[in-house]
DNA sequence: GTCAAAGTTGACGCTGGCGTCAGCGTTACG
DNA sequence: CGTAACGCTGACGCCAGCGTCAACTTTGAC
């Protein structure tokens, strides 16, 4: 008997920086189901797992929904269900490319302009610092219209 | 004179399969200006460019206010405001670096739980399941691949 | 005993991001 | 000429995801 570490709803919530609400929130909706005693929910190890991947979920910018329907294929145990499983989990995984390539492109955007910033920045220390304006918005307008 | 392409708002709209009525709100909320014909509403190249960014910013999670923020940084031309640009770009990028590593966990784990359901189903299945199994991950592959 | 801290269940409120009318004007066709 | 297709501006509606009470209980410290 291990007897396990448990946690208190306030507990949970200052850890990942929500409030008790969420967490009555996300179980009311099915995306949690902490054990009880007498009233009061207790938060095991497990649940503690669940909730970081439902906050991953959000921060990856999936609805409650969608999160759930993600943890429940943990519960898989019938084959049929299985092969539903594989293709919805193969579904995400194809959405989820597609997002970090989002990402990608938007980190590259800002790296980019971080180096037009940066050098606008040099060389208006010098004098000549209106025509380096000018330069930098003739490029910032260019590269809003070749965004393909 | 180079008398360039423009698009009326129902164009734009099936183009990036949103409604004229996302376009409007857009607008309404300063991300849009498209020139006007009278009343009607003509979106040049620029602001299809715009757009793309736009709908780009939502499918990786940021708010209309957000990517509002971004994309009037274009506009600058103050040095005053170039700095605290710099500054908006660096803290975006961590941002979204954070936000990439959370997509490739969730990546990994999707795949984990696809080698789970696999050998699951190859153990469990009779012959024929077997192959269809088999046959599943070919699909699943083609279709990845094809992702472009 | 009592007081604060932490818990509970409703129930209503608010914000963001549009959807969905209603009511109206403008070409453009047959 | 009607009417269909497209556009416009309000203005109200709706859902997700909690925030924010209210009203009450339970627990531990003093």
């Amino acid at each position: 008997m291990k007897s396990e570490r448990t946690y208190t709803i306030s507990e949970l919530a200052r850890e990942f920086e929500v409030t008790p609400r969420a967490l009555r929130f996300y179980e009311d909706k099915g995306l949690l189901s902490p054990r009880r005693d007498g009233m009061n929910r207790v938060y095991s190890h497990r649940d503690r797992g669940r909730l970081q991947l439902i906050l991953r979920g959000k921060r990856v910018g999936l609805s409650l929904l969608e999160i759930k329907e993600l943890l429940d294929l943990y519960k898989v145990d019938q084959r049929a269900q299985a092969q539903a499983a594989l293709k919805k989990y193969q579904a995400r995984i194809v959405a989820f490319e597609a997002q970090r390539e989002d990402i990608e492109a938007a980190i590259e955007m800002l790296h980019e302009n971080i180096e037009k910033l940066k050098t606008f920045l040099e060389k208006s220390a010098s004098p000549a610092a209106l025509g380096a304006a000018r330069a930098f918005e003739q490029e910032a307008k260019k590269r809003l219209e070749d965004a393909h």
